[in-house]
RNA sequence: GCCCGGAUGGCGAAACCGGUAGACGCGGGGGCCUUAAAAGCCCCUUCCCGCAAGGGGGUGCGGGUUCGAGUCCCGCUCCGGGCACCA
């Protein structure tokens, strides 16, 4: 005879066995029509990349699966999707890399993603999976295209894009580092291209407002706060002298027009050939074409100044002065209105401007420097006549000087009353503007949705018919881009060549494709309808589900994807297609896992691989150290060996779970601390803050199984109930062990009761003028008097009670400080 | 430059509303069990002085408020992120 070894911990089993019983059972399938207490946690969808799923994504795909799974267990329908962003220039980049096609290569990556993810046990009801990339779905992001120009909000003009004139190829303004190209270093060029925009810029006010109605990260609001960029000012009008023109500049100081020298037009602006005056053409045009060459990067980073004069004075409306209009490649064309009114003495750009050309304004204008650089604004020591040895800006506690009747005005209120007399004499209009700009979708490529529109030899522009839906984006093998600037697509004559939708005569499709970003700014309004293939989303269906309730995303996103996903959905609710405005009720930015202090990348060679760790020590245990880090929404330091902790404590669950004794009755002092520890994991669960969560239930375990007690059944249950959000393949084994049939997931989540909680002797933390002297035992009710005479029986305290005390604070149960 | 975060033991980190700083885990030390090892279990582990009892210091730096400050206020330093020739 020989003793049976007792059943250890194999989570490879365990999770294979659960992992297989969840798809037979249906377990993670949704009722989305019928359940009750509708719950929508959004994860952002991954990048299918080839290099596989990333520690990243798992660390973003468990912190949402807990809540997902927690929310399940507090009596929610909870509809957790993923699918796949698959289409964009990342997933085409690394074909043309690799020599494959894309439409191979995309499904392989997918599958990849798909194994990998499934062994990670997320709660995903699969059968709503979305991919960018297929037609079932990006039919639907062309026929979000034509809602948006059905409602004016999509327009054509030719804009400026970056160009690598050795890779041939059209590069987002991330893909240029130091005005070259990232990837071969060379010198990237701007190009003119006729592309489709959104008017976002419609939206600003409104997506800025709504800001403070969301309950949104703080990061993530005041990085969209900076991107939308509102500012408040004037638009002042300048009379052209001996012309009839006028030049309309945008400035957040119109209090300082008096101190206005000079203005400045962008190179490009289009009154520069009006006022361009014969002995300047030559020069103000090879300054413009010098600009143009430049590419946008370093066009916008801040460079010595240079600029040309056009021969041109204006009339500044408040002083009546002349002064001379320039052109400089620091004004942009794209804000305001594409000219300043330059006042040197308060701008530091403008200052410098006016210093670096000083000779110019000599001899080209006949300035001085006193007579360019004037004071405006004097504050401190300073007054009207105190030279500038620096652009004066520190508004606080400063007044208009040399401003006419405004002089002695403090800078506070010199804004509105200075704006207001201009606008009164017809010179200006208080305005706002913002920095956001138009979103460009045309992508010059080839691996997105065609955007759907046909320009017609007779009816022009004409959108595809909805029901002609999708333009299918064709196989092509050679969908590398050219040096022609056009899309690939452009090359396919069999393929652009249709004809017109209105009037059956000769057309041709537009040919660029549309940006990823608006793929992925309406998935998750596709995923609840994503098996319905006659519309793209249903009325019913979203209007039960939506908006999201808990979306969990990276950081990285906040500006773009999250701007835009709430742009589309105010443009779909403007067009009647929805009944909300903003997409998202919740959201939490997850941190970042990083290793050994650094961003894990392929060239650092610290990049983890999460396949080696789940076969090593499971997936449960995996989640659980991921988890376990650091704060969630902070993320931590991944280092390998701290993985064996959580393991432990997996193993002593299930250990106690499997030795748990059904007979006699549970220990008092034990249930006292489930109770808390109950209380605890919930609180932190639902805030996300699962690594104390986690150290709580690890607390309960070493009070659980202290000295190898045997740990009864009622003591053990409802830890089960607890760790199931964070390791599932787990929790539904030991379930099982205790004797249900169902799942844990189903078994809900279990209740703490306040009067088990409470303890009936405190101890007490004595200071004596403030300093912690030593600790007393007494009743949980005990009164102030009562912990006073405890304190001074206590000899080792006592000592430093010199005299009467004079004043005492009890904080109940917790400190009692003597003053003496 | 402006706007958001952050800085706590050897390490990752905790600390509700201003109330015992360092929970939980890693690493380290010691013990029990074992022929031995592994595993498991128990104890110790903020720093300095001390054999100990005990004492003193301590949450990036400098001030302040308070009976009491990691937490609040003022002034900095450094690190991470966003915006930035945006008028």
């Amino acid at each position: 005879m020989h003793t049976t070894e007792p059943v250890a911990y194999d989570p490879q089993a365990v999770e294979a066995r659960w992992q297989r019983a969840w798809a037979e059972r249906g377990t993670n399938h949704v009722d989305l029509a019928n359940g009750e207490r509708p719950f929508y946690a959004l994860m952002m969808f991954p990048y299918p990349s080839a290099e596989g799923l990333h520690v990243g994504n798992l660390f973003a795909f468990t912190g949402s699966d807990i809540s997902a799974r927690y929310h399940r267990l507090l009596g929610h329908t909870v509809f957790q999707p993923l699918g796949y962003d698959a289409f964009g220039i990342h997933s085409e980049n690394y074909a043309l890399k690799i020599g494959a096609h894309p439409m191979e290569l995309t499904p392989k990556n997918v599958g990849n993603f798909q194994r990998q993810l499934e062994r990670a046990g997320l709660m995903v009801d699969w059968r709503y999976k979305v991919d960018t990339s297929q037609r079932d779905y990006y039919r639907w992001t062309q026929w979000v295209f034509l809602q948006l120009h059905k409602q004016g909000l999509a327009y054509k003009k030719a804009a400026a894009v970056n160009w690598c004139p050795s890779c041939k190829t059209v590069l987002a303004n991330e893909q240029v580092e130091g005005g070259a190209c990232e990837r071969c270093g060379t010198v990237v060029e701007q190009r003119f291209l006729e592309q489709w925009f959104f008017r976002i810029g419609q939206y600003a006010e409104r997506l800025l407002t709504n800001l403070d109605t969301l309950d949104w990260s703080e990061v993530t609001k005041s990085a969209q706060r900076n991107w939308i960029g509102r500012s408040e000012g004037a638009e002042v009008s300048f009379r052209v002298d001996a012309r009839d023109a006028q030049v309309r500049v945008f400035t957040t100081r119109p209090d300082t027009i008096f101190g206005a020298t000079y203005l400045v037009l962008a190179p490009e602006h289009p009154l520069v050939d009006v006022l361009t005056t014969p002995d300047r053409v030559s020069a103000v045009r090879a300054y413009q074409e010098r600009t143009t060459k430049q590419d946008l990067v370093s066009r916008k980073s801040v460079t010595e100044k240079t600029g040309e004069f056009t021969g041109s004075w204006a009339i500044n409306p408040a002083t009546g002065a002349r002064v001379p209009i320039w052109i400089a490649d620091y004004v942009l064309m794209q804000y305001g209105t594409g000219a300043i009114m330059a006042v040197p003495g308060h701008d530091e750009r403008d200052f410098e401007f006016a210093e670096v050309l000083g000779a110019q304004f000599a001899s080209q204008c006949g300035l001085s420097r006193e007579a360019v650089i004037k004071r405006v604004v004097a504050g401190g020591d300073a007054d009207a006549n105190t030279p500038l040895e620096a652009a004066f800006t520190d508004d606080a506690a400063a007044h208009l000087v040399n401003s006419g009747a405004f002089d002695g005005t403090p800078v506070a209120d010199a804004k509105a009353k200075v704006t207001e007399w201009l606008r009164a004499g017809g010179h200006a209009e208080p305005v706002v503007n913002f920095r956001l700009h138009d979103w460009c979708v045309s992508r010059q490529r080839y691996w997105g949705p065609p955007i759907p529109i046909v320009y017609c030899d007779t009816c022009g522009t004409v959108p595809v018919p909805e029901e002609q839906l999708p333009v299918e984006l064709p196989h092509i093998a050679d969908f590398k881009p050219d040096d022609s600037g056009v899309s690939p697509l452009a090359r396919h004559a069999e393929w652009y060549n249709v004809p017109c939708p209105t009037c059956g005569g000769n057309a041709r499709r537009e040919t660029d494709v549309s940006d990823t970003f608006l793929d992925s700014a309406w998935y998750f309004l596709r995923y609840p309808n994503a098996r319905r293939e006659d519309v793209a989303f249903d009325a019913g269906i979203t209007q039960r589900w939506l908006p999201v309730d808990s979306y969990i995303g990276g950081n990285e996103h906040a500006v773009l994807h999250l701007l835009y996903s709430r742009f589309v959905t105010m443009a779909l609710k403007d067009g009647g297609h929805l009944d909300f405005e903003e997409p998202f009720t919740r959201f939490r930015a997850h941190g970042l896992i990083i290793r050994d202090g650094a961003k894990m990348s392929k060239t650092k060679g610290n990049v983890i691989n999460p396949d080696e760790y789940v076969n090593e020590w499971g997936a449960d245990s995996f989640r659980m150290y991921l988890m376990f880090l650091g704060p969630y929404q902070e993320g931590g330091d991944f280092r390998s060996q701290g993985i064996s902790g959580v393991r432990r404590f997996l193993d002593r669950l299930w250990a106690a779970v499997r030795d748990a004794d059904r007979e006699g009755t549970p220990d008092a002092d034990v249930m006292r601390k489930l109770h808390q520890t109950i209380r605890k994991v919930g609180e932190d669960t639902g805030a996300l803050a699962y690594n104390t969560a986690i150290a709580a239930m690890m607390e309960y375990m070493n009070v659980l199984r202290r000295a190898e007690r045997t740990v009864h059944v009622d003591e053990v249950a409802p830890l089960v109930q607890l760790v199931a959000p964070y390791a599932p393949h787990l929790a539904e084994e030991c379930w099982e062990q205790l004797g249900h049939t169902g799942s844990v997931f189903d078994a809900g989540w279990p209740a703490w009761d306040a009067a088990l909680m409470v303890e009936d002797t405190v101890e007490v933390a004595v200071q004596v003028q403030g300093k912690t002297r030593g600790r007393v035992q007494v009743a949980a009710d005990a009164t102030q008097e009562d912990v006073v005479r405890a304190a001074l029986d206590d000899p080792t305290i006592a000592k430093f009670v010199t005299g009467e005390p004079k004043k005492v604070i009890y904080v109940k149960g917790r400190l009692l400080n003597l003053v003496v």
